[in-house]
DNA sequence: GATGAATGAGTATTCATTCAT
DNA sequence: CATGAATGAATACTCATTCAT
């Protein structure tokens, strides 16, 4: 892995575990194993630095979701498919999945990385849509619909995470995140 | 307003406003117009003040939404009445409840903080306990759905805020949350 | 002497040895036996200790050279009387003096700081005013004229402090800056 | 023009605009259009870029001056003509003039770098020797005199650039000028 | 209760310089 | 001749905290 993003990933994993104001740049290089000029080098500042690991954070995510979503046609077993998919994976990414719960909203974010953020995701606006058309979904404003649906996925990993709870409440955490979109 | 009360207003709102790495303890003398040395004098360090900053913002919600139950019975159109009229309230206090969205779950919130804060919202566990058992609600693990009711409430107040929805995507929001967590 | 002060004294001796640029705040500090925050606490920033430092060096020299000025009755005999003075007073303040040489006119003097500075040799202007009225001195420009008497004033001592010339050629450096602005 | 003599160029405007602390070479080279390991392949440090700079800014300053020298016979007449002349080309090359005004007797110019930079005058001093010689100037120490002289170039030149004065301003800066020097 | 001078470790960032390509 | 990634010491400035008044 080449110094640059060995930079990346020790930011996210620092931002994740002390808070972003809490990880200074030479905590992150010290991590990172590289001099701590380097991340000014690359990034520019801190800021920048930021909303690249946000950047890549999104982006990993949504190529790995991307391996679930073989149909843009909505169907209800389909969706639930995806849903234990998406879980699945998230879970093997937890630390990319707890930085962005923590920071997509935040004033670390800028607006501009924010929209870039969310073309990553146009595959999953699509297969929502076909599901409003179908009339499996309610007919929701688009964007409010994939912030919240995002928002809860990243809350329903968080609390598996931490708590570890039995199968039947993870399908009790299903019905719920079915109930709040299908009509 | 005494000089103690002085200081926990400026730190509410230099928190919400630049977030709390980023709020120094001497602008927040400051901003509230007494000595850098008087928040030591009266809190300690910053994060004792931190922790009471948040104990006197659940309490001033808890306060403000009590007004709201005069009953302990559930019903849906109790609960609809609950609901208006804790968004209502909710809009009123937005810094207040920016303050417990951005840091109610943080590292700055020590376990012990987190935990007196619950106890101002008993009233609001009873009143869920019993839609649970008339049947009305999900039977669902109390600890994960209180989380969720108030994690929504303060998602809900804040899409709202920065949106300023219509009234029927407002009704749209309430149809969400009502049918995440009623049977 | 108060610790601002000693700060004020480390400061100017470090900028003239060594320069404003390559005398950073933590030497200053160190110099001044006082702690390197403290600089920021009573100055703000780098910049305005560099120019209170200033306003004090003109101050300090204005204030030292009022005692040779006992008339504002400009005579052939008096000018040189207080040349005379001067130059005594200023190898006497030979640092002040240097600093004011390298840096009255830099880019470190904001134009405020060198407006401010202007005020404490009301004096010696009204004295030269009053050379230009009874016919002694060239009707120059009086802003020309002062900068150009100083400069030549800073420029004279220096020369004296660092080549020690015997009294024939001060003497000839007095005739060189009598016949610059006598008619 | 070659990549050298572009770094040059560009170290010459950088220092006269922002210093040359503040010139750092990676400004230089950027400005340059050049990669920051050059400026160190073509002159080994920072320093030796800075006297390089030095020597040329003399050398270009004397080498157009040079055509005003038609003659080494010293008269009056002669003397305002090359004065007029030496005050247009200096305009010319007035941050050149710039950059030996504020360096030229810094602790960024090396003895060796000042002591090559004053052959270049050779033409001047024989002229005013001959000055001396025929009684029109005052009987001064050569040193003094000709550092006396050229200081005096460089501020009159900024004072005309900064404060554009008036033909008669000019003509009293020349007599100031004149008066200094001639018996 | 209230002030603000004083401390010194810590922060983001810059810098001259090196070196493999 | 030319590039630009990489280094780590140094810089201006901030911070939580202490303490004498």
């Amino acid at each position: 892995m080449g110094k640059k993003d060995k930079i990346l990933q020790a930011a996210l994993h620092l931002f994740v575990k002390k808070g972003i104001d809490a990880s200074s740049t030479s905590k992150i290089a010290k991590q990172a194993g590289v001099a701590s000029g380097l991340i000014f080098h690359h990034f520019g500042n801190k800021e920048n630095l930021v909303n690249e690991v946000f950047l890549k954070a999104k982006s990993d995510i949504a190529e790995a979701l991307k391996k679930g979503f073989n149909t843009k046609e909505f169907s209800e077993a389909g969706f639930k498919k995806i849903w234990k998919f998406s879980i699945n994976i998230g879970l093997q990414h937890i630390i990319t999945i707890r930085f962005l719960h923590q920071y997509s909203y935040s004033r670390f974010i800028s607006s501009k990385g924010r929209k870039k953020g969310k073309l990553f995701f146009e595959i999953h606006r699509a297969f929502y849509k076909n599901g409003i058309q179908k009339g499996f979904l309610k007919d929701l404003n688009m964007d409010f619909l994939t912030e919240q649906i995002f928002e809860q996925y990243l809350f329903t990993l968080i609390y598996i995470d931490e708590n570890k709870p039995s199968k039947v409440v993870i399908q009790n955490m299903y019905m719920i995140y079915r109930d709040m979109i299908f009509k």
